[in-house]
DNA sequence: ATGGTCGAAAGTCGA
C-alpha cells in the first residue's frame, strides 16, 4: 500500500489555513508532520484539518514557539515526546504507523545567529539536542522514519553558496559534523538526496528577507526525510514542493512530499 | 558590513 507523507514548517498554522487547503488540494498526503505550529494545542485549528481529510491529530504544541503536530487520514498510535533539552520546549513527537512503523516528527533548535556556544547559548543548546538524539536513535534499532526541520543543511549542494555560509549557523562545519554523527548512529537514509544527489542543488528554505526569493533563490536544504536503513527500498519517491514558496503568505519553507510502500 | 521580512505578542524577540 502506498502511503504519501509530508514534512512542513509551517510557520504558524493559524497563520496558514489557505497554505494547507492549497496544498491537500493539489496533492493527496496520507499523514501530514508539520512544525513550528506555534499554538497551544487547545488553539489549533482542529476543523480545517477534519474538513480536508486528515481528523486524527496528534499535537504537541505550546504557546508561541515551536510546536510540532502529526495530521493524520488513519487513527494512530502516539508513541512519544521527546523533550531533549529538558526545558518544557515542543520539539518532538512520534506516533506508529499502521505498518508497525514508528514515525518521528523533530523541530531541531534553530541555534541563533552567532556560531560560538560561549558568547551564543542558542548555538550550544542546538549541539546538545542533537548530542542527545544521537545517544537516543544509536540506542534504537527499530525501523522508523524521522522527518522533521533539522535546520542544518549538511552538503555544499544543500545551500547556494558553500563558502559564503561557512560561517553562518545552519552550515557550519560543527554542526554539519553534529548532524553527520546523528546520522551515523542509527545509519539514517537520507531519501531527500537518495533521489536528488549531488551535485544537483536542492533546497527547503528561501529567507522572507530576499528582494525576489526565486531570482537570488539563496536558498538551503533545512528539512528532511530520513529512514532506517532496512526501510529504504520501501521508499519509491521525495520531492521538495518548490512552487509552495511562491504561494500567497507562504511559509519561508517548503513541503517534503514522501511516498512510501508500507 | 548591513539590512532586508515574517509571526506572535504586546510596545520585542526569535527565526
Amino acid at each position: 500500500m502506498p502511503l504519501t507523507l509530508a514534512s512542513f514548517n509551517i510557520n504558524s498554522v493559524r497563520a496558514r489555513p489557505h497554505i494547507v487547503e492549497t496544498l491537500l488540494a493539489r496533492q493527496p498526503i496520507d499523514i501530514l508532520c508539520l512544525q513550528e505550529t506555534k499554538c497551544a494545542d487547545g488553539e489549533f485549528p482542529r476543523d480545517l484539518f477534519a474538513r480536508l481529510g486528515l481528523p486524527h491529530l496528534h499535537l504537541h504544541g505550546q504557546r508561541m514557539h515551536h510546536g510540532v503536530a502529526i495530521a493524520s487520514r488513519m487513527p494512530l498510535a502516539e508513541v512519544a515526546r521527546h523533550d531533549w533539552q529538558a526545558n518544557g520546549e515542543a520539539r518532538h513527537i512520534a506516533v506508529r504507523l499502521p505498518s508497525g512503523i514508528l514515525l518521528h516528527n523533530v523541530y531541531v533548535p534553530a541555534g541563533g545567529d552567532i556560531p560560538d556556544r560561549s558568547v551564543n547559548p542558542k548555538f550550544g543548546q542546538k549541539l546538545d539536542y542533537l548530542a542527545r538524539m544521537t545517544d537516543w536513535s544509536g540506542a534504537s534499532r527499530e525501523p522508523a522514519i524521522l522527518v522533521g526541520d533539522l535546520n542544518i543543511a549538511p552538503l555544499p549542494e544543500d545551500v547556494w553558496d558553500h563558502d559564503a555560509l561557512l560561517d553562518v549557523v545552519s552550515h557550519t562545519p560543527v554542526e554539519v559534523e553534529a548532524l553527520g554523527h546523528f546520522q551515523k548512529s542509527h545509519g539514517w537514509v537520507d531519501l531527500g538526496r537518495h533521489f536528488v544527489p549531488p551535485p544537483e542543488r536542492l533546497y527547503s528554505w528561501w529567507s522572507y528577507r530576499a528582494r525576489d526569493w526565486a531570482a537570488s533563490d539563496r536558498g538551503r536544504r533545512l528539512d528532511h526525510i530520513w529512514c532506517s536503513p532496512e526501510l529504504a527500498a520501501t521508499a519509491r519517491s521525495v520531492a521538495t514542493l518548490r512552487e509552495a514558496r511562491g504561494w500567497p503568505r507562504p511559509s519561508d519553507h517548503v513541503p517534503l512530499v514522501a511516498i512510501f510502500d508500507l
